[in-house]
RNA sequence: GGCCAGGUAGCUCAGUUGGUAGAGCAGCGGACUGAAAAUCCGCGUGUCGGUGGUUCGAUUCCGCCCCUGGCCA
């Protein structure tokens, strides 16, 4: 089991303070960084994914950041193909290597493997949602319930996106995604997992962090930033890129006008709310040592932690 | 100062012909397998401005007071 090598996990949700953490952790230990991030893989989408700047980046490289066009998808399946290959990278190399991210879903795949299925299919989705349009999806989770009833029991009929993935397996396979699912080989992470969580500890904290960051992304650019993303040819408010947290709060302003200041509020809510989906998941999440965002010298006192774990002397004294 | 319209959940408002009230948004908890910053499920959190009166019972009717907005002075 020690036979391992060491990875650190630094999960948190947005606004926490994980890029600063990261930042001064690869400042003191021999660490490289992976992004686990399904927003910061889009290249043009910097500033309302708060993506680190070039200065950052120089002094604390991120691997699998802009990966993307914002015209592209991106997924769970292969986010875990590409952060192993990093992993194992990085450790050939005797480096260690330090995901960091709010993107938990990535997290869990990493952790715990995710089934042999086939990718997004176009034109089924454009079938299903046609279909949709006209029947409902009442009609479509009843056909869900005949050719895969455990799949059915588990989705909710007012869910599209899974009713859909579900029929769009189907589809393509021939077979009912629930057993594909149970055929999941949970192939173990070959490295010493160390998880650590950063988030303050007041949630009314967290909200005023949230606020003052969405209101510099403001004044930063960001408006211009999803302008210039809104006028390129074939992008749509449809895209996953597009309806990230912020992005599709300004676009749908652009697009139909109103208060910006409204959009800025609503912006800011749905930060509020990815935030909290965010904790569900991390509190559900075992082996987690906690810290506090607001805690003095939080870096001194993660690299302590992080030492005797590590069994590596930092490189700068602590 | 006078007249009018309001004062009900964190916000915007509905409602109760007198039996202590409910929507949207916000918030909180949860689910989650190639879109996950996505998608979905559950939960109402309240001196009904204050005070006196009528009444078995007042958030509702009446008086007075306070506050906000508008019009007139």
């Amino acid at each position: 089991m020690t036979h391992l090598p060491p990875a650190i996990l630094l999960m948190g949700p947005t606004a926490s303070g994980k890029t600063a953490l990261a930042v001064e952790l690869v400042r003191r230990f021999p660490c490289d960084i992976i992004s686990v991030d399904s927003a910061m893989i889009y290249r043009g989408m910097d500033i309302g994914t708060a993506k680190p700047d070039a200065d950052t980046l120089r002094a604390a490289p991120h691997r699998l950041i802009d990966i993307r066009d914002p015209l592209e998808n991106y997924s769970a399946g292969e986010f875990r193909r590409d952060a192993l290959r990093q992993m194992r990278e990085i450790a050939e190399a005797g480096r260690i290597p330090l995901l960091v991210g709010g993107t938990m879903l990535y997290f869990h795949v990493l952790q715990r493997g995710i089934a042999e299925l086939p990718q997004a299919h176009a034109v089924q989705r454009a079938d299903l949602d046609a279909r949709a349009a006209r029947e409902g999806w009442a009609a479509l989770h009843a056909e869900l319930a005949r050719v895969d009833p455990a799949a059915a029991a588990r989705i909710h009929p007012n869910d599209p996106q899974r009713i859909q993935r579900a029929l769009e397996v189907h589809a393509v396979t021939g077979k009912p995604l629930s057993e594909l699912q149970r055929g999941s080989v949970v192939e173990a992470v070959p490295f010493r997992l160390i998880k650590l969580a950063l988030a303050p500890a007041e949630r009314g904290t967290l909200h005023a962090r949230i606020a003052m960051r969405f209101r510099a992304m403001m004044a930063a650019g960001f408006l211009e930033e999803v302008r210039s993303l809104a006028a390129r040819a074939g992008l749509t408010a449809q895209h996953p890129s597009m309806r990230s947290v912020g992005y599709r709060q300004l676009w749908e302003f652009l697009d139909q006008g109103g208060s910006l200041d409204a959009a800025v509020e609503r912006g800011i809510a749905a930060t509020r709310q990815f935030a909290k989906r965010q904790l569900t998941r991390l509190r559900a999440e075992p082996d987690v040592t906690w810290y506090d965002s607001d805690a003095p010298a939080l870096a001194r006192q993660v690299g302590g932690a992080l030492e005797p774990a590590l069994e590596t002397r930092a490189f700068r004294a602590l």
